[in-house]
This record gives C-alpha cells, structure tokens and sequence, in this order.
DNA sequence: GTGAAAGCGCTAACAT
DNA sequence: ATGTTAGCGCTTTCAC
C-alpha cells in the first residue's frame, strides 16, 4: 500500500476539475457533460484508476465483503462449502474474507473478533467441534449482523441454518447394512455434545430399533478421525471378530477403520462390511470402495449464500429463521455388501 | 454494518471529550492522565468498542492484510500452505484474503483486482493452470505491491518466490523406481508450459539418462487429473502391457491410474510400480499404500509469509530476490517395489 | 453542469 | 493534559 495507487483526487488534479465531478463522471451521473465525462473515463482507464474499496466502505457503512467462519479447509465437505458460497457470492458482487478455526475455541473467538473488526456485511459459520460457549456469536446477534450457520449449528441462537438431515443419513446407512445382513454394527461417533454427531448416532439407533435389533453400548466409540482410529486401535481389534459391520460418523475415519482392519486380516465387506458419511472423494478410491452418503456440500454452501443475501436485502425482515435440510442420498459401494437378489 | 458499531467519537461523546483524547487514551499515550484515560478505557470496555479496520487502513496507508490465490483449496498441498501462511501470518499480526482461481485465468485476473481493491498490503500467489499472460502480475509488481509466488512461479517478474525441487524430485522418484527394477516407466505429466510440470518431466527424463535408458517418447502422457486418467483409459490400458512403472506428476492421478490397472488384472507393484508426487493423504489410505515424495506445503506456506514479511517491513529493499527452494523427501511405500536387498 | 463542504472512523501535527 | 484541525478516498447534499 506504500506506492500510492491513483485516487479520485489525482484524476481530479490532473484534469483540472473537482473531485465530485470525477465521481460522478465515472458512475454516469446525468448532470455530467458528455465531454467531461468522456475525458474523465479515458484518463481513470489510463492511469488504470481503482475505486478503494476502503473507502467506499467506510463512506457507505456497506463492506460488500462477508466472512465464512470453517473448522478446516483441507476436508473436502468444508471446502466445497465454500466454492459454493463464493459462487453465489461472486455473482452477487460480494467477497467473502475466509477464516479457519482449526476446531479451535479461541481461534474461532479471535475469527469472530477479526471479521467484525473488518465490518463484513454478515458472517457464514460452521462451528468449530470444541465450541461449548456461543458467547461470541451471540455477540454477533445482538449488533445485529446477519449470520447463517452452516451443518454444525447453535440452538440457541435463532438465526437461519442450513443443515444436513444427519439423523435420516444415518438412519438410511445403518438400515442399509442391516437390509445387507448385518446385525452387530460397530457406530464410530464425535464427543455427543456435537449435534451432527447426536444426529448421527440417534439415526443409527433408530434404524436399530425399526430392526428390532438390541442396542448394545458396548458398540459405541468415540472416534471420528484417522489419529484417534489409531488410538483405538486395541479397542477396535478386539471387537472386530464380534461385529459384522461398523457405521463411522464420517468417510476419512471409516477409511481409517478399514484400513486397519484389512491389514488384520479381515475381509471387507465379508467379515465386516463398513459404511461412511459425506462422499468425500477418498470413498471411490480405496479399495473396496466405500459405501457413503453424499452430503451437499456445494448446495449447501450456496443456499446458505442465498439466505444471507435476502437478509442483507431485508435488514428489518423480523421473519422467521429460515432452515434448510438438506437430504442425503445412498452412494452404494463395495464396502458393503451386496442386497440380497430378491431385494433388489 | 447497518447497526453502527460504537466509535471512537461516540465514546467521546458520551464522556464529553474529543474524540484524540479516546484515541490516545486507548493506545496508552503517555500524555493523558491516569484519570480520564482509565474512565475511558472501562467505558470502551463495557460498550465492547472495536476499532474499525476499515478505519484504520485508510488512515494509516496500511492494511495489515495480506491476498493468497490459490488454484483450489480441496486440494491437501494448497490447504496446508493456506496453513502455513496464516498461522505466520496471524503471529505478526496480518489477516489474509484467500481467493481461489479454480484453476481459471480470468477469475485469477478478478482475484488480483479485488485483492488491489482491498489494498492489500502484499500478494502470496500460486499461479493457476491456465494462465500463460501474466500482465494482472505485472501490474501489481509495477505499483510496487510485494508479492511472493508459491510453487508454481512465473519466470518474468522478478520476485521472491518459493518453490519445489521439482526437479530433482522427480529424478528422485524415478531413480527409484529404476533401482527397484522397473525399465520402461510411464510418466503422466501436465501440459508442458506449467513449470512445475516441465521440472518433473526434466528429473524424469534426467534419472533416464542417467542410468542410461532410452527416453521413448511415447512414454509422456498428458494428464494430471483423475478425470483426465479416465479421459485416457484407453491409451492407458493399451501401454500398460508394455510397461512396468508409472511416474505420475501427483497423487490423485497416480492413485487414480492405479485403480484403473487394479481394476483390470493388473497387480501393483508388481506388474506395474506406481509413483506419486506430493504426498497427499490420501497416498496412505489407497492399496497399495502409494510410494511418492513429500512436498512440504505446511513449510512452503510460511517460508513464504515470512519473505512476504520481509519486504513490507523493508520496502526500499531494492535487494534480489529471495529463492528459496524447497528439497523433497522419499516417502517410500508398498506401490513399488522392494530394493533387492543388497542395496539396503 | 460543476464545485464546495461535510462526514464515514480514525490519527497526528499543531495548538492551548 | 486535552482539544482543534486536517486528511486518508469517496459520496452526496446543497449551492451557484
């Protein structure tokens, strides 16, 4: 920012006329003389002139910039989150300022902090997986900037929301390895205090129950990531020859899982079919592929767009939160087994 | 922002003094006394008032905001230097902008503009794919914005930049595999004209040479995507036979073109050896787990901020650039095959 | 049709 | 020790 780029003020010295006159050259004001206009426009394009966006921010109280709040780019739901999102935002004029929280509180508390600093127009979160205290968004609330959050939410804060229907995703999954002849199915699950993961494992206990299958407790492990696969990894093996299938709360821990599994000898799906969630990309590529969910990543991240946009529109629009659910749908693979030929 | 967030000139109001006074008293300027600047400071407290960046940056000529593009952020490499960068970053006090390009030269160009619209204070880019003219470069380094090209560099413009043996990598990997055994290798490479994708080729070729193996033109594929490997299936499928190795420019077309042999009879490595580049994730959880070299992305990212740190902090550094050249390691894995064990 | 002036939030040189 | 003023880049009301 050293190097001074062209302002208004230069173009208006160099031309010889005011300031005001330049501004409104260049947004087409009628009162404008063709020619002076025409003199103007020509000189800003030569000088290669950029507005300042600080500036038009500051003067109109409007940043057009929005702030995404993510536990991590590097997973693919989160980031097709987001090209989602900027999609929609792109095309609306808006820029969006990214921040990681590395499913870090006081990352995620800084974020907050750093983004209204900046005066965005309203915020996009997905909450980080250690947030207990919603101080900070509440915070956001009541100055009232728009915020939608985004899978993970806040009860407590009514505000729009786009989520996935976890607990029917799950319900579908474990059905799925029920219908394929599974009965002792494994849940790896998140801390309960994360709603997807409550989500999740209450739809994995429901399709139990609509199977009349017993509810063993034994068969739920905290574990939803790689390490923590690893960690377990005693827990795990010794379980493994009572269990015929094991339903992870996402794709990269049931690779994980499979993994292991494989390299002691089990056969997947035939000793222990295994079922993930999201679709992530990894899913088709290891082998066997992996039976999944597809989660609407993108979708979701442009409807969640879509619906900061209309509040932007409608500041006083004291509706109703919106909420948006959104479906998931089977992905079958070789991970688990095949439905019986009369099934299908 | 339409709610008003409390100034500096509504707490000067309020306790009826100017707004310098609030200013000062805030940043502990010595010359206001004990007295009004603690009064100052708990009502700032209590009415939670944050300093408008916006504010800030105008006045001071400085944003402490520095722009990433990045080509895409699904991907592990990109990701870990988006990490990199930030957490640098964010321990010297700079926010970052991340806009990617998808890989596409106009939305590039329309990154450049809004990250110079924003005044940012410096630039960290990866240069997309597509992009042969770099004049949107150009003009950011002829207003003297610092920028630091990652990875993938455009030779013109004379910057600091940051980069991969590529290389040597690749004559690494290929040695490799030729000291495994494996004689006629197939390398899935980028269009030419990226650099990258040049140096990769240049190592492989190089590691041939060396151990005194004809270089068959017919052994350089196009293709560097999962997508551009099933595009090719069947060129792929009719070479195969007639090879022993592939050397692919990354990990998702190696484990990509692995499955597809996998999938028709062949067995890995020992039909066919495979290599990757980058060590992504996803080179562990494929099987075989894939062999490749690891590119430190997470090191990249910061290496970079800090250069970029250097020049904003000495402006008139009318020093050479900086290059620092990142060395890659062998990641060694069952995709290949075993050294004989002489050579252990 | 164009210019002068005020103000967005903040700082700093210059008063007092 | 505190206030006044001007200005960062821009828009907009009000003059002429």
């Amino acid at each position: 920012m050293k190097p001074h780029l062209t302002s208004i003020n230069d173009i208006a010295k160099a031309l010889g006329v005011s300031a005001s006159t330049v501004s409104r050259a260049l947004k087409d004001h009628p009162d404008i003389s063709e020619g002076t206009r025409n003199r103007i426009k020509a000189f800003a394009q030569k000088v290669n002139y950029r507005p300042n966006a600080l500036a038009l921010s500051l003067k109109k109280q409007v940043s057009n910039t929005i702030g995404i709040i993510i536990p991590e780019i590097v997973h693919h739901f989160f980031s097709s989150i987001i090209s989602g999102i900027e999609d929609v935002a792109y095309s609306k004029g808006y820029r969006v300022m990214i921040c990681q929280s590395n499913e870090d509180f006081s990352r995620e508390e800084m974020n907050v902090q750093a983004l209204m600093d900046h005066r965005v127009d309203g915020l996009l979160v997905c909450i980080s997986k250690t947030t207990e205290d919603f101080s900070h968004f509440k915070s956001v609330y009541n100055n009232q900037i728009p915020m939608v959050f985004l899978d993970r939410i806040c009860k407590e804060i009514e505000t729009d929301r786009v989520i996935t229907d976890d607990f029917n995703g799950a319900r579908i999954i474990t059905s799925h390895l029920i219908k394929t002849g599974c009965k002792r199915i494994l849940h790896l699950g998140t801390l309960p205090q994360l709603l997807i993961g409550h989500d999740r494992q209450q739809g994995y206990l429901q399709a139990l129950k609509e199977n009349h299958i017993d509810f063993n407790p034994e068969l739920i492990i905290t574990c939803d990531t790689p390490v923590k696969v690893d960690e377990n990894r005693d827990k795990i093996l010794e379980i493994a020859p009572h269990i015929d299938a094991i339903f992870a709360v996402n794709d990269f821990t049931a690779v994980a899982v499979m993994n292991l599994l494989k390299n002691n000898g089990f056969d997947i799906p035939e000793d222990i079919a295994i079922a993930g969630f999201g679709d992530d990309p990894i899913a088709t590529m290891v082998d066997p592929p992996l039976t999944t969910v597809e989660q609407q990543g993108y979708q979701m991240g442009q409807e969640a767009m879509n619906l900061l946009i209309d509040r932007l529109a409608n500041p006083e629009g004291s509706k109703q939160p919106d909420v948006k659910i959104f479906q998931v749908e089977l992905r079958e693979r070789k991970s688990t087994r095949q439905l019986p030929f009369s099934e299908k």
